[in-house]
RNA sequence: AACCCCAUGGUGUAACGGUAGCACAACUGGUUUUGGUCCAGUUAGUCUAGGUUCGAAUCCUGGUGGGGUUG
């Protein structure tokens, strides 16, 4: 009797491979597909997840692999526990990670159900990063290729969802997962990286469409540079630490900016890098997936996808946690996640709070 | 009302009378499971009407617009 598994099959190249392998690995594979679509056609201009051609490329894939497959529907999950209050962090002047509370609250919690539900011992998805178990205890790591590194988006999972889950291209490369694809004549080879958040409408920024679906205001307000009015912008949901590009405003060297006043709606531009350098900031909400690292540990911070993770030491106050890097970081921004490791050994995270 | 100064892409500026260039902004593309950063490319300008000159952003005259001084 085969063993029974569950894949999340997204219409991609990497989850395509994942349930491949899994395959070839003996199990019984059972793919399932969330369906995090709004029903509104204000809102499906967007490539979402799970769009059209992604659910042509999977009924292919499903036909050629000959497995059972499932869509769940999820999108009033999704628009609780993700859209809204992503939402109201933007217009509170905050810039969230929603991706981080969706792969907890959504994906992998609908994942595990599910599992639970038919009695698949185990979840397959197509994610880079790897898990680690050793006395029973399981630790997330980064995904074997630099460049593809997901694990960042996955701080959150606990033991509950580690202990099921097996990420089969966590150790290869993306051109490794696009030759096997390629190998098995898997239709998805060579589609392209998926690229856009899961809900984004064209030509509209994310924020933006967050604030329209929640029907939130956000203020507005000025633009100041050295204590003076540059501009005027319309709405600080529209904007994040460090951000140059939207401004509209022409100061003869790069504007970026360095702070967001949600009481005003004032934003403030800085042109030096160095006003943009925070040696020491808070996060709360920490969770750790093995408890609070030992004193001393080495560890790495990471505040945000595709920046280096830097050395840093980390310090309990309250509930919160002081990090200190070993080099002022730039433009870190409230409401990001702060994500520690040591080596490639992902240890918890929290939120950036000032 | 008189006098003086100024007028170049969306913004700020550069060009001895000789190919109007730079920075920022904007747009497009690359990178990207958030927002950004970063990289590459593109668009776009001599206020106006005359004159001098082989040739005018540049010199001359009038107009228009902005700033300043005087009363």
């Amino acid at each position: 009797m085969k063993e029974k598994i569950i894949v999340a099959l997204s219409g991609g190249v990497d989850s395509s491979v994942a349930a491949a392998l899994a395959l070839e690995a003996g199990f019984e594979v059972v793919g399932v597909t969330l369906r995090l679509k709004h029903p509104d056609p204000a809102f499906s201009s967007a490539q979402l997840c799970a769009s059209k051609s992604d659910e042509e490329a999977i009924d292919l894939l499903v036909r050629k692999l000959g497995i059972e497959h499932h869509y769940l529907e999820g999108f009033d999950r999704f628009r609780e526990q993700v859209l809204l209050p992503a939402a109201n962090e933007y217009v509170s002047g905050r810039t969230p990670n929603p991706c981080c509370n969706c792969n907890l609250l959504v994906k992998f919690g609908m994942l595990v159900d599910f599992a639970e539900q038919i009695g698949a011992a185990q979840v397959v998805t197509g994610h880079y990063a790897r898990i680690a178990e050793q006395n029973n205890v399981f630790s997330l790591l980064r995904g074997d290729d630099p460049n593809k590194d997901q694990s960042y988006f996955l701080y959150r999972l606990t033991q509950r969802e580690l202990s099921r889950l097996r990420f089969p291209v966590g150790q290869l490369r993306k051109e490794e997962v696009r030759r096997i694809a390629a190998g098995l004549g898997l239709s998805t080879a060579q589609k392209a990286d998926s690229q856009d958040a899961c809900f984004q409408v064209e030509g509209e920024c994310f924020g933006e469409t967050l604030r329209r679906l929640c029907n939130l205001e956000s203020k507005k307000g000025r633009f100041l540079y050295q204590g003076k009015t540059v501009g005027r912008h319309n709405g600080i949901h529209l904007y994040t630490i460090g951000q140059r590009k939207g401004l509209g405003v022409a100061l003869g060297v790069p504007g970026y900016v360095s702070a967001i006043d949600p009481e005003s709606g004032d934003i403030t531009l800085d042109t030096e890098e160095e006003k943009l350098l925070s040696c020491s900031f808070e996060v709360r909400n920490v969770s750790w997936q093995s408890g609070f690292p030992p004193e001393g540990d080495e560890l790495e911070v990471q505040i945000r996808y595709r920046s280096r993770s830097v050395l840093c030491r980390i310090g309990r106050n309250g509930d919160r946690v002081t990090v200190t890097p070993a080099v002022p970081l730039r433009a870190v921004t409230p409401g990001q996640a702060a994500v520690f490791y040591r080596g490639a050994t992902l240890l918890g995270g929290g939120l950036i709070c000032c």
